[in-house]
DNA sequence: TCATCAGTGCTTTTT
DNA sequence: GCACTGATGA
């Protein structure tokens, strides 16, 4: 690995900084991942005959992946772990979660009405006659969701809601206990809880800390303003006290998720918890010069921008980049937008995107490319498997792994029948199961054979043998391999919605293979497409049309962020509050994201009138100094 | 019980 | 400005 090659001064420091905790602040396009991966992979090369290992920690899978290919590609590595801080957890608990009382095969629910479920449970067993409706664990549930990204213990939690001045706050953590504790009872975790399950356990359980503390040395962290407090807790209790080998990328202008538990309190948390160096690194390698002008004058209106953050500078040459369009009416900027992108040849046309603040507006831009006969992209967020075959297969996966689900009993009955000519009822297995003391899914069986000839001669044998040696072996290669196969040879190949997911379940399926050097449990698999989005990949030429929020960390040749209106940029819950309000304040972030993205051009719209509403230019327009007052 | 009306609220989403 | 909610009246 040659470092010199192309790092500038002050990436070069960070890269070979060794000891002690690092903070390196940096704006957009200032090659932080680049120096998180570089960072690691001197490391290694520096210490070829020692035993230590590195965990670096991400917020996303897509991140992780890009670090190990990041990483493999400059050193040969067997001793640095890069995942996600779920995945992390979930190996943590894994492992070592019977101290605290989980089965090594929890489940992980990935979905809100499972969630929901369980909390409908478990306020049904903490008052079985209340007189509750059904409404009522989809209202409770975000005070139970802020409990947990918070990190409260159980006996804390009434305090805590008090202070937050949330109703009832003595009967909410009541709920809150119920919740966490019927979660274990069913040997479920969701993912918050997944976090603070693993805080506890390395707050109360010392021997375990050290272990982890020993074998990681040194701790990375992608994206550090990301972090919520249960993760910054986590992260507190993994550092090794006495090395303090602590690498942290980050950056203050780009938190945009406060609603989801990220705060710029938590670099402030960050200083006063470690002895912190801080190294910014000011040079801007993506933007064109006239965008970096904008940036810098745009973000210096946050009160919160840190006023001895230097100011970002291009390493690009001046070149015209950048437009503003006016337009009186939505329909109009649409329809230019989308004419404007498809005059440009298609080499660029792939290398655009269409950004906007909410969904609703990038949904009128996909019907004005499709009048302009392009293909716009919209990733529509999708956590589980909805055709029929892939719902059975996860279905019959995680009834091996956890034998009395009657969910995924359920699940397995309601698919099957529909791409065979099997029927069976759910009441039945059950009670048959019961009789025989038989689990579910040998019982499922069973039922299943008895009818064997309505079988094709392949399914029959995914049930015959498959299915068998997965219940006596947990050996499920046969089983994945052989039914697909069988799928492929069956009509429902030609459903749009299995198609799609296939590919999704090969894309995962081939990650964790990689990941794991071919060999892993049935536990890791599930667990993997449980953490894993089920969002297909855009299509090859369609244009995309990302949310600021889906568009932080990517870059693009072209970008077009429109609606540059006040109650859009910012929106219309911001501008409610005051001027130097956090809400503001972060919505001038999501600008400052969304503007950074571009590379050769950024193109600005606005127009008069949405949906029918008249609207004040934005005023971020005015703080860039592209309108007058 | 249903039609109608006035009033309100409106967003972002990984794991 | 539109979708939704809850209150009101027939």
């Amino acid at each position: 690995m040659n470092l010199d090659s192309n790092l500038n001064e002050n990436q070069r420091a960070a890269v070979e900084w060794t000891e002690g905790p690092l903070l390196v602040l940096a704006g957009p396009g200032s090659g932080k991942t680049r120096v998180l991966t570089y960072h690691i992979a001197h490391l290694l090369e520096m210490s070829p005959d020692d035993s230590f290992k590195i965990l670096g920690l991400t917020f996303t899978n897509k991140a992780a992946q890009e670090m190990r290919t990041r990483i493999e590609n400059l050193v040969s590595n067997e001793r640095a772990l890069l995942t996600t801080i779920h995945t992390f957890c979930a190996n943590i608990l894994r492992q070592h979660g019977h101290h605290i009382g989980l089965s090594p095969n929890f489940t992980i629910l990935s979905q809100e009405t499972d969630r929901i479920a369980v909390l409908h449970e478990a306020i049904r067993q903490m008052d079985p006659n209340n007189s509750e409706n059904d409404s009522t664990p989809t209202r409770f549930m975000p005070v139970i969701e802020q409990l947990l990204m918070n990190c409260v213990a159980i006996e804390e939690a009434e305090q805590f809601l008090s202070k937050e001045n949330v109703k009832y706050p003595d009967k909410m953590a009541a709920i809150y206990r119920h919740y966490r504790l019927h979660l274990k009872e069913i040997n479920c975790l969701d993912f918050a809880s997944l976090l603070i399950e693993t805080f506890e356990l390395l707050k109360t359980k010392a021997a375990i800390r050290k272990l982890i503390q020993r074998i990681y040395t040194h701790i990375c962290v992608d994206e550090f303003q990301d972090t919520n407090k249960a993760q910054y807790e986590i992260l507190k209790q993994l550092v090794n006290p006495e090395l303090q080998n602590l690498f942290i990328v980050a950056d203050d202008d780009q938190i945009i998720y406060q609603w989801n538990g990220a705060s710029p309190e938590r670099l402030k948390d960050l200083s006063n918890d470690f002895q912190i160096t801080e190294f910014q690194l000011p040079e801007n390698y993506r933007c064109p010069i006239e965008v970096i002008e904008i940036t810098n004058r745009l973000i210096i209106n946050n009160p919160s921008h840190s006023k001895n953050k230097q100011n970002l500078s291009s390493a690009k040459s001046p070149k015209s980049a950048l437009r503003l369009k006016h337009f009186s009416n939505f329909d109009k900027e649409s329809n230019w937008i989308a004419e404007d992108i498809a005059s440009r040849p298609k080499t660029e046309q792939t290398q655009t995107v269409v950004l906007a603040r909410t969904r609703k507006l990038l949904e009128k831009i996909v019907l004005s490319l499709q009048r302009n006969k392009l293909d716009g992209y919209i990733s529509i967020r999708k956590d589980d498997f909805y055709s029929a075959p892939m719902q059975w297969l996860q279905a019959i996966l995680s009834l091996a792994n956890s034998r009395q689900d009657r969910i995924q009993l359920a699940r397995i009955c309601n698919t099957f029948q529909q791409f065979t000519d099997i029927s069976l009822n759910i009441d039945d297995i059950i009670l048959n199961a019961n009789i025989t003391e038989n689990d579910y899914l040998r019982t499922w069986r069973e039922n299943v054979l008895r009818d064997s000839e309505k079988l094709t001669p392949e399914c029959l044998k995914i049930i015959k043998d498959d299915i068998l040696e997965l219940l006596d072996y947990m050996n499920f290669s046969n089983f994945l391999e052989n039914t697909f196969k069988w799928f492929d040879n069956h009509p429902i190949v030609s459903y749009p919605e299995y198609k799609e997911e296939q590919l999704v379940w090969n894309n995962i399926y081939d990650n964790i293979k990689s990941n794991y050097e071919n060999k892993f449990s049935l536990h890791a698999l599930l667990q993997d497409l449980n953490l894993h989005s089920k969002t297909p990949e855009p299509t090859k030429n369609a244009i995309r049309c990302y949310t600021i929020h889906q568009a932080k960390g990517l870059e693009f040749k072209h970008v077009y962020l429109m609606g540059l209106v006040e109650e859009q940029l910012p929106n219309y819950f911001a501008c409610k509050k005051n001027d130097n309000s956090h809400e503001i304040q972060e919505e001038r972030r999501s600008c400052f994201v969304a503007i950074t993205r571009a590379e050769i051009s950024l193109t600005l719209s606005y127009a008069d009138q949405y949906f029918g509403h008249s609207k004040k230019p934005s005023r971020f327009l005015k703080e860039m100094g592209l309108i007058n007052t």
